[in-house]
RNA sequence: AGGGGUAUAGCUCAGUUGGUAGAGCAUCGGUCUCCAAAACCGAGGGUCGUGGGUUCGAGUCCCCCUGCCCCUG
């Protein structure tokens, strides 16, 4: 926000479950105040009923990309889905669109059914792949059944990436542990207050397939769950925790070596000033 | 006050006829090529409430004390 202020910039969002409209409090999207002060792009735009992928948002992102950059205006990319900024930056291996009745297939049946048939289907990726591993035993095979070619051949080559036509500024918000927990902590008790579970059970009254991605947003389980707030807050501290230490994870490890870490607290008045010499040297 | 029960990892609990302890969750670390706020992998952690006793050996049997729970008054 305060970085958008001062260059005049527009926010892009790169989080995965901020897309949907569904979830602006329990996904701690930016409130409406703060959007009518700066621009944001690529929030809450899309139906629960639609799940949004990493191909998806990359093609939406470098859309908005070019339209702000055409018009002179800076794009700030703010959000934590790493695997979404590495598609738009890196690109990704330009796998058709699966056969919809492929996919239903594939998602509805158990791990070990679809382990079992990738074994024929594609052994190389059967043998990397660990046992329980649901989401890429599916992938794997869903890719082989619907297109003929394993995984493994589509991603030899990556398509789409913007990463060597824009000129980046990368910055990775490392926060203290102790600092970024607390935090956590905070925020998921303050959602209760703001209508989160007036916003969840909307959500699952619409009866949507539980596997869908707004379904799995933080907070939707744990607050349907039910029993009293204080159970509910319980419950969503643990995963956004768990969740934190994940992100920690992605972004101290998976970026380039070279991409600024910022490692400080965020909610001094200074931090706005390091963070934008450290973006500048 | 009397009777009964219980006390094992941060939490909830397993621990067969006594052979120096396990699980789930949490925590910590890691993986990550289109549902990623997902999915998955690994690691550390306990003087078994305290003090005695029996025994070659006790979380496991006996006694005292302490804490908690239930019942009776």
């Amino acid at each position: 926000m305060a970085l958008a202020r001062r260059t005049g910039g527009v926010i892009v969002n790169a989080d995965s479950a901020q897309v949907y409209r569904d979830l602006p409090i329990v996904s701690a999207a930016p409130t409406a105040a703060e959007q009518a002060e700066v621009e944001h792009r690529l929030y809450g735009f899309r139906d629960g009923a639609e799940p949004c992928s990493a191909a998806d948002w990359a093609a939406l992102a470098k859309a908005e990309i070019d339209d702000l950059q055409r018009a002179g205006i800076l794009p700030i990319l703010v959000g934590g889905t790493g695997l979404y900024i590495r598609t738009l930056l890196d690109g990704i291996a330009p796998v058709p669109a699966i056969d919809p009745a492929i996919r239903l297939e594939v998602r509805s049946a158990s791990v070990a059914d679809n382990r079992a048939r990738l074994e024929t289907l594609d052994p190389a990726a059967a043998a990397r792949l660990d046992d329980a591993d649901t989401t890429r035993i599916a992938r794997a095979l869903e890719v082989v059944r619907s297109t003929g070619q394993t995984l493994a051949q589509w991603q030899q080559h990556l398509a789409g990436g913007i990463g060597d036509q824009v000129t980046l500024r990368p910055l990775i918000l490392l926060p203290p542990r102790d600092w970024l927990l607390a935090r956590c902590d905070r925020r998921f008790a303050e959602m209760l207050d703001h209508g989160a579970i007036e916003e969840v059970a909307r959500l699952i009254a619409r009866r949507l397939n539980p596997a869908l991605p707004v379904m799995r947003a933080i907070g939707v389980r744990e607050i349907a769950e039910g029993g009293d707030q204080a159970a509910m807050i319980a419950r969503g501290q643990i995963s956004t925790r768990r969740y934190a230490k994940r992100q920690t994870t992605w972004f101290s490890n998976q970026p380039p070596r070279d991409w600024k870490r910022f490692l400080a607290p965020l909610d001094r008045p200074q931090a706005i000033d390091d963070a934008l010499a450290l973006l500048a040297d």
